[in-house]
DNA sequence: TTGAAAGCGTTACCAA
DNA sequence: TTGGTAACGCTTTCAA
């Protein structure tokens, strides 16, 4: 059929097994050298031979094997839901997850998006991982950490604005990115404050802690604050835009920097000054912000250094039954441009 | 010390044998019910025991020794870069991954960053998945694909401006993202015309492509192309605009919409008007573009649709050892708006 | 210093 | 219709 030859043939996968009869020894020593297993001595020839009939056949070792005879893994398994992400979050994934393999951890992705928080809790069982840290954005019903941890996960954890009760939490407590746009707003004297709440579906995870932390420094200053829901299109924003004089608002947070250019873009088209008639505030701080003109005021986020944390995970890893921790990751500060 | 009691007991997880136990048949028996084996006809109260008894234990499969026992896995590998991408990245990856799911393939991302192509093939190899498709972002060499085949991987798929040797290949053809630009700029009657090109690391693999097929369009138009270097930075933007005048240029392709908004802000606070002076295109048809004044001209992309994408990889595996394939995935047009 | 053998959790073959 | 058993690849204990 199709079944042309190919430089790597189609053989059998190499084995331990092989390893030890090309080099004339058992399979147990094959083991122990390959492992650098110091408990026992090996002859520096014996090792040699060994080493160059692993090379020689590719031999690879198999991992499900490996976990399964030692009975626990080295996965950390990070459930995600493909948001396209900030760079902030991206760099912070790939810190945590450089620690974790400096840790010796397997980090592995699963897309889970679309799937029941039963069915995905299952799956990600299946994989037998020692450890879970689930973002926000993936949904963990406690029901879900008791199938993890019965299946021998030492450590579950969730990454988000919310903890869960029963899992451990690294908390990105996104009330402080709208307290502190609003603490700054309230400096610049502005007192009637809208706040964009997106009304897509990725961004709303964190809006409603965005909008509490905005509410909750607008009481300390006896400001007003109003929801302006918003989707990210323009007709959207020209329709928020064309009844923005009867809104009667002197200043707004606009969730994020995008949302901000896009309100921003509608004020402006629409006759209405910014910062003069209303001030404008973003988040993110992003290259973006810089470039708008005016250029815009924006809630600089920040996250804890990963090391420690990814020394966190392995520490919960080896003590499992520890009372839920939460950790705090985030600190938010306003940079002020021109806009506010 | 710690070992605070929890409500999901540090037991022992269950297995197949607890299931069997309690429902009082055997493992092989549970094994049939679970897995609706139809080859084997089961009694409806049997049935019913081991599913009763299974939801009473938690049981959840162990997906290693399946695979160990089965002699292959349904795991599709797909080492990441982590780079901030597109919103259409993030939708293909996500069709992909869920129509692979349909297929009833395990998706698992696998981080890769910084770590030594050889390495990197190593350790994808222990996972034994049964297919591995990576993007140009992570290195793959032939001795990588050489790795996996020998351990037993069916299908490795590059995924990006380049083919591998000896890998299929979904090819997104940058070039024909550039080449596109230029055309619509000679349509527009420009014949000077620079490119930029980002200094990062991460823009680098697509912006040669797109600048090849940018070079081949002006060739064919009687056009000069111009290189632009360019760090996503606004002192590059602005040491470039300042320079912008003694390079003759009546237009420019900006490599995306981002590096176009940061060059055409550039432009506009040294004095240059856009399009009059200068047009300018970007790439990826974002908000970002329709956001600007003059709104951006920008190359659209569309990629494959991609259940099909997703029955293909299933034909590769079940088929190893075809002749390496090559799919174009990409497809490019540019959308005129005001700044061209 | 090395080897033989058991066992991890599954599934598939063959008997009963 | 159901059960016993062997085997997947690996590590580790015990014996030589």
């Amino acid at each position: 059929m199709s079944q042309l030859t190919e430089q790597p043939a189609e053989g059998p996968v190499p084995t331990s097994a092989d390893v030890a009869r090309l080099a004339g020894v058992s399979r147990a020593t094959v083991s122990y050298v390959l492992n650098n297993n110091t408990a026992v001595r090996i002859s520096d020839p014996t090792r040699r031979r060994v080493r160059e009939a692993a090379t020689e056949l590719g031999y690879v070792p198999h991992a499900a094997a490996r976990s399964l005879r030692a009975g626990h893994s080295r996965m950390v398994l990070l459930p995600t839901a493909h948001l396209p992400s900030t760079p902030l979050h991206h760099r912070f994934l790939h810190g945590l997850e450089s620690g974790l393999r400096r840790l010796d951890y397997t980090v592995v992705q699963y897309g889970s998006i679309g799937l029941d928080p039963d069915d995905a809790a299952r799956a990600w069982a299946e994989l037998r991982p020692v450890a879970v840290i689930a973002p926000g954005s993936v949904p963990l019903a406690p029901q879900g950490i008791a199938v993890l941890r019965r299946s021998g996960a030492k450590a579950v954890i969730t990454l988000g604005p919310q903890p869960v009760p029963g899992a451990h939490a690294l908390i990105t407590d996104q009330r402080e990115v709208g307290a502190s746009a609003v603490r700054h707003l309230l400096e610049r004297g502005r007192h009637r404050i809208g706040v964009v709440m997106p009304a897509e579906a990725g961004p709303a995870l964190f809006a409603g802690p965005r909008l509490a932390g905005a509410r909750r420094a607008a009481a300390a200053g006896r400001a007003r604050v109003e929801e302006l829901p918003l989707h990210y299109t323009e007709e959207s924003a020209a329709a928020l835009a064309a009844r923005w004089s009867t809104l009667g608002l002197d200043a707004v947070f606009a969730y994020d920097d995008a949302y901000a250019m896009l309100l921003m873009r509608a004020l402006q088209d629409a006759g209405i000054q910014v910062p003069e008639d209303t001030a404008v505030v973003g988040a993110d701080d992003s290259m973006l912000g810089r470039l708008l003109r005016p250029r815009l005021s924006s809630v600089r986020m920040e996250l804890a250094t990963v090391q420690p944390l990814a020394d966190l995970v392995d520490r919960l890893v080896r003590h499992p039954g520890t009372e839920p921790e939460r950790h705090d990751l985030l600190r938010a500060r306003t940079v002020h441009r021109e806009s506010s």
